[in-house]
DNA sequence: AGCCCGCATTGATCTGGATCAATCACCGAA
DNA sequence: TTCGGTGATTGATCCAGATCAATGCGGGCT
């Protein structure tokens, strides 16, 4: 990567103490409006914060494999994670990339589905799965806003094999290139110019191209003057 | 198509007069086991029953279009279904084939992300959204199965991003196959030999291939002695 | 029976993106 | 400052699968 946004990053590894918590962690969420915790009230928060713990990954940090027992799930705060399945041969194939807010490790099985990966320094929080799974009981509101998180990457996962089944490099690069503007338009951050936080490896395995052809293909839009 | 069971298709078209319901048309549903009305107890179900009405499918009728209004779920009983992305020139991406058991209709927006049209002769199971979420509130239990489907199709969702983006045209339509005698093996038919009821055309769109390579690969496989 | 009509198959050729192969550019360590 | 390593770029060539183009072939209709 040639360049990034540490401004979320920098305040978890701010040289003041962290401040004692209040109530609860969570109620001071500064990304709790994007992720899954948004529709909670102070009590569901309080619960929340009994379970969850927070970790950090450096670049290149793996989070968990595919065919690990999925005994936790994750909510990003900050940073970027990749989650990709491999073939037996090492193909490769990204099926998505997070950011804060994001959410990863639904799983119906025992098991990961899928393997995930810091891309940069990123900070998580973690949720044991048994013990989401009881509050959920508890709360229907949340089980409902997960459900709705899940329709929603069920939407951009259909929305991806309408790009890697039809889609041309050249079109597969400028939906990716929308797609991170976008999405950095909801966390706040700036849309254009976009940060690209991944290397050409990783797009290329996210798009179903070579490192090769990402790169050749960048390097036509730019002549073209579609990007900068 | 050039064969197709019509085994289940045959007693929802029964010549004698439907049998009126006992207490609940859902109690007596023959593939309840498979969908998302597994986990409902007598109670539940009875309610579900007052909200869904049945609908049949001729081939090619379509079930709704991407951009309407997303007013109902639906519960595929019998038959197959299609469910698709367009671009604006045309080119086409299914993103899934539903059998009996299938659940669609799921969606976050407003509006579906995608369309849907029948394959073969279908029969479906409809339940307005509103009055499915007001169910869902006071049935934490229901919810909690739905999530467990959508948390399945999107395992299901990356894996086909790993067919579509990293394997071979011989690759896909193995996997196709395997997949298709899998899911015939769970709805307790024959997995071997396997019934595909679909087009090549549509084959194609699934795998991210064209109706010659489709043919093609067919024909080698069936030479290669992995098919007949 | 004969005639469509809509698929499926097969053949010939083309081409977008893969593969193979050098550089290049940056950065961090010595 | 040089060196070595890692990823990005660019070039040359190849090839799997697309495209273009005929047939084949079964089922429904008259």
């Amino acid at each position: 990567m040639t360049s990034f946004d540490i401004e979320n990053v920098g305040q978890l590894r701010s040289p003041v103490p962290r401040p004692r918590w209040g109530p609860s962690p969570c109620s001071a969420c500064p990304v709790r409006h994007l992720t899954v915790c948004a529709a909670l009230d102070g009590e569901e928060l309080a619960q929340m914060s009994a379970i969850v713990t927070t970790l950090e990954l450096s670049p290149g940090d793996p989070l968990f494999d595919e065919g690990e027992p999925a005994d936790h799930l994750f909510n990003v705060t900050a940073g970027a994670v990749k989650v990709y399945k491999l073939l037996a041969d090492g193909r490769r194939q990204m099926t998505g990339f997070l950011f804060a807010g994001d959410f990863l490790g639904l799983a119906n099985e025992e098991t990961y589905a899928y393997s995930a990966e810091a891309i940069i320094h990123t900070a998580l929080c973690r949720f044991p799965r048994r013990k989401l799974e009881r509050l959920l009981e508890k709360h229907p509101k949340m089980g409902h806003r997960l459900l709705g998180m899940a329709s929603h990457e069920l939407a951009v996962a259909q929305e991806q094999m309408l790009l890697l089944g039809r889609k041309t490099a050249r079109e597969k690069i400028a939906s990716f290139l929308l797609m991170l503007s976008r999405r950095a338009t909801q966390r706040g951050q700036a849309g254009d110019p976009v940060l690209v936080p991944m290397s050409r490896n990783d797009i290329g395995d996210f798009l179903g191209l070579t490192t090769e052809t990402v790169s050749r293909t960048f390097t036509r839009l730019k002549q073209g003057g579609s990007i900068h």
